[in-house]
DNA sequence: GTTAGCACTCAACGAAATAGAGTGCTAACA
DNA sequence: TGTTAGCACTCTATTTCGTTGAGTGCTAAC
């Protein structure tokens, strides 16, 4: 028994029909579609091979058949199309977009406003890793008693800020001169490097500082890398309105799951290693996601990869929309991160 | 018909008990505890007095009673004790804030999921408004093209960035030369009178620079005010754990209500003008509320408050308890932010 | 003023009946 | 050999209806 060309027919039928109506398909809705020529028996038939072969599955005996994952898999790598924004849906996104965005922080908030909005599912983004930006200006700048505040400026434009402890040998004009010091020779070094440059290259001149440019160095670091409470979240409850989740306790687990930033911190973490992917229901690793699938896109400064966002929905998503709007926001979020127009 | 002491006695009884089980009070429930030596049914003819006095309400005919939002009300101004908090319970908190916490944001965020964790009830919590801040430090650092980031730093240690743009005849000695100047003159300037004394004080030094700063000011001033976006929240999926909402859609709207911000900013500026408040269900403006009891306090920075963070709950909240957790949290946060501990 | 007693009300629960969607199989057909 | 009509069968969802039990209001007696 083989996958021949009317089996995918008739099962890409089946999944467009489920992802539309969420409730299982049965024969005579297939049969009665233009295209097939074929009684119900027929169609019926077809449904039970499809269903050996693992891409169907029934709820019970007397319910239509509803896409296994194996299904949706196949779909996507094979038979699905991309469905092309519209432009209502341009407009949506550019509207959330184009007010004057001047911190990443709205800008990953408004992305991920507009998509949710724009898709109805649950979207997440994480923001800029720094790890290949580099460095415009270090501050140091006085506060009371032996803290001093270190505001980095990074050369596509973000600013990450530390409170440290300074030793109190250490007053305003020394600080000011170590500033103006690292300012100057670590001119557009990575960021990543930033902690070999400091201890190998100023061993002379800041050398009595050394311990003091450790504890700078290890603040930078931590403030580098995004972590999981950065990630953004918007329309988790999006998922309420689908058939899915009417049942309160699997709305409560799958927004519980969400709230704690960390698993999606995971999710894009790992996402951010591909330019696009797909995962689909069972094949999450995150058993809170069985009943979901993800699609992960990332965003560039320059040529750099700097982050990744995607969108959480039912397994019967509408995989097509979805990823013509991931490739739409990741060449937006690129080109507005890249632009002078950007922070 | 008068509101005598026994009246207030089995009132107290019944909403002790219904915020205990979130289900219709019978007069046989409150007649077998101690303290009343009264048969049920003397305890009916109060209820009906009760409830004739608007106190309680009936679901139906053959149901218990539950009290009104009127009941709430006089329960919070006289008849309720506050809860002193557990051992365990100020551990919790403690374990949420003590982790070193070196920016406002993640005070913010700690502060909701401790608020949240504790009670059990949805948290927010609007960061600090930096109008009474003093000036410690201005930065310009040129970007690329006719741009530039510029830091605020501000007595209490809070930064803010943004980006703005640089005519091209200014390069960057000039910018130093500017962020110099400003930061020597404007120190301890109060963060809402930079504008005036800026555009006072400078007129003859940096004249020609007047349409830069006014630019500058301007940037300045959109970032002190804490925006609706800032809000931070925590904890709203543990609504779904009250039988009130159990029911999906009454879940939605609120989870709905709070995921855009705009009413808990709305809910929270107005709440920075008082100290403390408590808001009992109809007493919301917002009708998505309507069923809710909002909990606020303030937090300060020395004497100054600074913001305010609360606590929604279903109407049947456990008030006592809540309101010692807010009067617990505002001292502890007035006290981090406060002390030298902090950004 | 308090209480026992009783008839009454109404939501909640569960069992039984019904409807309807859909299947699998068989036999006939092209 | 693939396709189709027909039919018995299955199973869920919905409705109906009786039952249960918590709780009330009222009355009469204490």
């Amino acid at each position: 028994m083989d996958l021949d060309a009317r089996k995918l027919g008739i099962l890409k039928a089946i999944i467009d029909e489920y992802i539309l109506s969420a409730s299982p398909v049965g024969s005579r809705a297939i049969s009665k579609q233009d295209g097939f020529n074929l009684s119900s028996a027929t169609i019926r038939n077809e449904m039970a091979d499809l269903e050996e072969l693992g891409y169907l599955e029934q709820p019970h005996t007397s319910a239509g058949r509803i896409p296994s994952d194996k299904a949706y898999r196949l779909y996507v790598d094979q038979m699905m199309q991309k469905a092309a924004l519209t432009d209502d849906e341009i407009k949506l996104i550019r509207a959330h977009l184009t007010a004057k965005l001047d911190e990443v922080e709205m800008v990953m908030k408004q992305t991920a406003q507009a998509l949710s909005a724009v898709t109805h599912y649950t979207a997440m983004i994480m923001p800029p890793m720094l790890a290949a930006n580099r460095l415009r200006h270090i501050q140091l700048v006085p506060l009371r008693e032996g803290r001093a505040l270190m505001v980095v400026i990074t050369s596509a434009g973000f600013a990450r800020e530390a409170v440290i402890r300074v030793p109190d040998e250490i007053g305003t004009g020394e600080l000011e001169r170590i500033s103006r010091i690292l300012t100057e020779r670590l001119h557009d070094c990575r960021m990543d490097q930033l902690g070999e440059r400091i201890m190998q290259d100023l061993g002379g001149e800041l050398f009595e500082r050394r311990a003091f440019l450790n504890s700078m160095v290890e603040a930078i670091e931590h403030k580098m890398e995004p972590d999981a409470p950065n990630v953004q979240l918007s329309g988790a409850t999006n998922m309420l309105h689908f058939p899915e989740y009417s049942d309160v306790n699997k709305a409560k687990m799958f927004l519980t799951a969400v709230e704690g930033r960390n698993t999606l911190y995971e999710l894009l973490k790992r996402a951010s290693r591909l330019e696009f992917s797909i995962t689909i229901g069972g094949e999450n690793e995150n058993d809170m996601l069985k009943d979901c699938s993800v699609v992960t896109a990332t965003y560039q400064i320059g040529e750099e990869p700097m982050g990744s966002f995607g969108i959480i929905g039912p397994t019967r998503m509408h995989y097509g929309k979805v990823i013509s709007v991931l490739e739409f926001m990741s060449r937006c979020l690129t080109e507005m991160l890249t632009s002078d127009d950007e922070e």
